[in-house]
DNA sequence: CCCCCCCC
């Protein structure tokens, strides 16, 4: 395969221009680690044109799975949808790669390029809001005001509106020099010296400690109420915001003065110009929005109102995979998407510090990953939600606990929406409707709404060999569907201590007494219990296992004190029970374990349950299978 | 400068 750079392109963004969708080979991939926080890596990229090479190109985090996933890395040539362009110091170029699509990658470096020239002398920097791809209008649906698909993949945005027409390349957004006016609209909000006038937005992805002279053009798609503390180094309130755009995102926080100033004037869903704060290196543990710096405003700070905002996404998620959940840490801050499979009633709780009462409801939100986790919304959420179509829930920063494993609860500071009008949500949506509502899903939740104690875990009987059950250290359980072969007649029944709960085997005297070594007594009588040696097949092979009391009971079909009297008086009858009870089929759930006796180790299975075949579900099941085979 | 966010 051969590939056509752009030439020239790189010297063209350098000089601040914006050709569209350039084709650019990746030459070095750059993991820049921040100190500290956790998962706020960076990749820096060397770019080539095939001409020149740009060595400032910084992937936005929302397309770090790129590289995460193996499908970006040296030597790829790329088309770059979605860039912007940001001075820093020394007038050097900062390119930031929001949309990056990967068109191969031919293992060589294509022709002999060298470094750009970066020094774009006094070039007026016309269009850092470059080259924007086209949305795809859709219409309003659900919270999202006027949504509007924005940008694929596991994270992405949704536009706070729909394009005006004939928005390409920049066209009604900000552009050259003069007309920046329109871009700082006069506002009454908030007049003061600080209002911007001149020049373009910093995009939030360039924001740093370094630099103390920005503005940033921001939605804000979040903001918590007023909080007040007290603790040893003082006391005072605050209230926080999250803040977007099309680079990225970050939160602010505004403390005592700031929060009085700020708090009314801030409202969620409106678009700002937010300029002169401070910056610091964000705390991970406390939110899912992306990015190494938190804002907090302080006495230079201003905030002016944008009416014209509607090319600004109203809100980014980087969701997590339910299956993901069980390898992350608790206490971590995630985004999840899911559809809500089941949910409970509203319940009271009281809390145990402030004796508070406050209300909850649990769902259990499934998704692609065919497992399933439980959800605690709070309060007004809690009391509002509706469950009953199956919608998809989007939760932007949900708390996650190990609490039955893992499970999830909304915090103060989490979204909720229902059916948003995502890519995701509709790809779920059809996933559900079609395949996840017959299939059950895994629960890595136990405990309260999470299922039922363990999930079932389908495996065959070659599959437990091959996947060396019943090998590690605990037990492990397993069901299957399967068939009485053989069963061992003469030893399924022993004569056991009569003692309630004591079933030893006991000693028969011959002088009418039996004797319990565990209870050191004897007895006149005893009682019969079952111990059935059970051959069982199912379509991969076969398995001895044990079957005690209850399992037998209902292999055989007969109670065992009513064997034992059979077992002693009626030999044809007893006889025809193992006959009967043979060829028969259950879904049978066993417990494995590696038994050593005799300094001989072996797999030792037993049987824990033996449910009758409840053929409509059983085919459910298959019939999923089946559907899941054909989207592989 | 907060970072609490409930219950099983």
């Amino acid at each position: 395969m051969s590939f056509n750079l752009n030439e020239g392109t790189i010297q063209e963004i350098a000089n601040g221009g914006s050709p569209k969708s350039p084709v650019l080979q990746v030459l070095g991939i750059k993991k820049i680690q921040s100190a500290g926080a956790q998962g706020s890596e960076r990749y820096r990229l060397l770019l080539s044109d095939g001409k020149h090479t740009q060595s400032s190109a910084m992937l936005a985090t929302q397309q770090n799975h790129l590289v995460n996933s193996g499908q970006l890395e040296q030597h790829c040539v790329i088309r770059l949808e979605k860039y912007i362009c940001n001075t820093i110091q020394d007038n050097r170029r900062v390119l930031i790669m929001l949309e990056v699509q990967v068109l191969g990658n031919p293992k060589i470096k294509i022709k002999n390029p060298t470094p750009v020239n970066q020094a774009g002398g006094g070039a007026p920097a016309p269009a850092q809001n470059a080259s924007f791809g086209s949305s795809y209008g859709r219409r309003p649906l659900t919270s999202v005001p006027q949504p509007s698909f924005y940008r694929g993949g596991s994270s992405h945005a949704v536009n706070g509106g729909m394009n005006r027409p004939g928005n390409q390349g920049g066209a009604g957004r900000p552009n050259q020099g003069g007309s920046g006016a329109s871009f700082y609209p006069r506002s009454n909000v908030a007049a003061s010296p600080g209002t911007p006038g001149r020049g373009k937005p910093t995009p939030i992805a360039g924001l740093n400690p370094y630099q103390n002279r920005w503005t940033i053009r921001a939605r804000v798609t979040n903001k918590g109420s007023i909080r007040t503390w007290s603790n040893a180094r003082g006391e005072g309130k605050l209230f926080s915001m999250d803040l977007l755009d099309e680079s990225g995102e970050i939160r602010a926080t505004a403390f005592n003065d700031q929060c009085d100033k700020f708090y009314d004037l801030i409202e969620i869903g409106k678009v700002y110009f937010i300029s002169k704060g401070g910056l610091k290196t964000a705390n991970k543990q406390y939110t899912s929005i992306q990015n190494d710096y938190e804002m907090s405003f302080n006495n230079d700070t201003t905030v002016v109102l944008c009416e014209d905002e509607s090319d600004l996404p109203s809100i980014t998620y980087n969701f997590v995979p339910i299956e993901k959940l069980e390898e992350m840490n608790p206490n971590t801050i995630i985004d999840l998407i899911g559809v809500c499979k089941s949910y409970g009633d509203v319940t009271t709780i009281t809390t145990r510090q402030t004796n508070r009462e406050v209300n909850k409801r649990d769902l259990q939100i499934v998704d692609m990953s065919g497992k399933q986790v439980n959800l605690t919304l709070w309060g007004g959420e809690a009391d509002k939600f509706d469950g009953s179509s199956c919608p998809v829930v989007a939760i932007k920063g949900a708390r996650l606990s190990d609490f039955g494993g893992r499970s999830l609860s909304t915090v103060g500071s989490s979204t909720v929406m229902i059916n948003p009008d995502i890519p995701e949500a509709f790809q779920l949506r059809g996933w559900y409707d079609k395949v996840g509502c017959n299939s059950e899903a895994q629960s890595i939740s136990t405990g309260a709404g999470g299922g039922a104690g363990r999930p079932t875990n389908w495996k065959s009987f070659k599959q437990v060999i091959d996947e060396n059950l019943g090998t590690g250290e605990k037990p492990d359980y397993f069901s299957t569907k399967g068939t009485i072969v053989f069963m061992k007649k003469e030893s399924a029944m022993y004569q056991a201590c009569p003692t309630q709960d004591c079933n030893k085997k006991v000693v028969d005297l011959q002088n009418g007494f039996f004797s319990c070594e565990k209870c050191s007594k004897e007895f006149p009588n005893f009682k019969y219990r079952l111990i059935l040696q059970a051959n069982v097949a199912d379509y991969s092979g076969n398995q001895w296992t044990t079957c005690f009391s209850e399992q037998a009971e209902t292999i055989l079909e007969q109670n065992t004190e009513y064997l034992g009297n059979m077992k002693d008086q009626d030999d044809t009858g007893f006889d025809q029970v193992f006959t009967e009870a043979n060829f028969k089929s259950y879904i049978f759930t066993m417990r494995v374990k590696m038994d050593t006796y005799n300094d001989e180790s072996r797999i030792r299975c037993s049987c824990v349950g033996a449910q009758p075949v409840d053929f409509k579900e059983y085919s459910k099941k298959l019939i999923n299978e089946i559907r899941q085979m054909a989207l592989m």
